[in-house]
DNA sequence: CTAGACTGATACGGCTCCGAAACGGACGGA
DNA sequence: TCCGTCCGTTTCGGAGCCGTATCAGTCTAG
């Protein structure tokens, strides 16, 4: 996957606006970067691990999920073999949530690639 | 430039992690999107005019522009032919940090082109 | 010169998120 | 069984950002 900088930061640029303007996302880095952690890395996700990898305290990832599981982009699930655990798994609005991320990029990179016109 | 959902999905998890773990950045994505579009787009850039592209309040991009311009990343300058515009500049700090977000995302974007493991 | 339009900045009240510390429940070795 | 340990959650006080409404400065037509 060839990218020249200019290229990388215009998408961004393209897909960040995107995400800006229609403000329906309401979802910071930090809810991003979880939201990307369950869909895309490989179960089991707990509390603790998720704040081990981001690098922030659990209680960011306590209300994280808190705030998440209203929308139902995520959802928690006691683990029944250590009751102590919280799971966190997908839920089918999550997947649409970035679904649509992933054409967004797509459609900007597609763009990008022909003619860089802003 | 072709890219898949998965890919894009990929690409977009690596670059948020390195940012939220990183810290440094603490940009929101209302600042990111000024930041690049002063950037990236043609000047010249007013507070109107960004509230505008965005979709946001003025008080919005003001306080932005405070937060932005205390940490050098850009900065205000008045407009002499009409001393009520205020114009937005970019400055050799801003210019490193975009950078550095660009290496960021090629990096990873190479990463994914390579093999997408797991 | 003056009244109105226009600019960006500020005051205000409200909402979200933050990390440290304390908490209750669950596990596991002694 | 009992106690130390681990887990996720809650409480607490504080910081940042939000939009509406308002303000002070600048321009411009009459």
């Amino acid at each position: 996957m060839e990218l020249k900088p200019l290229d990388a930061l215009k998408l961004w640029h393209d897909v960040v606006l995107e995400t800006v303007k229609r403000d329906v996302p309401d979802l910071s880095a930090r809810q991003m970067a979880i939201l990307l952690t369950v869909y895309l890395e490989a179960p089991p996700h707990t509390v603790r691990g998720l704040a081990a990898k981001l690098s922030v305290s659990k209680p960011a990832i306590t209300r994280a999920l808190d705030t998440m599981g209203q929308k139902e982009l995520l959802k928690r699930k006691r683990d029944e073999t250590d009751k102590r655990n919280v799971l966190v798994q997908r839920t089918v609005a999550g997947s649409v949530y970035l679904s649509e991320l992933a054409d967004t990029i797509i459609a900007k990179a597609k763009d990008r690639g022909g003619d860089a016109a802003s």
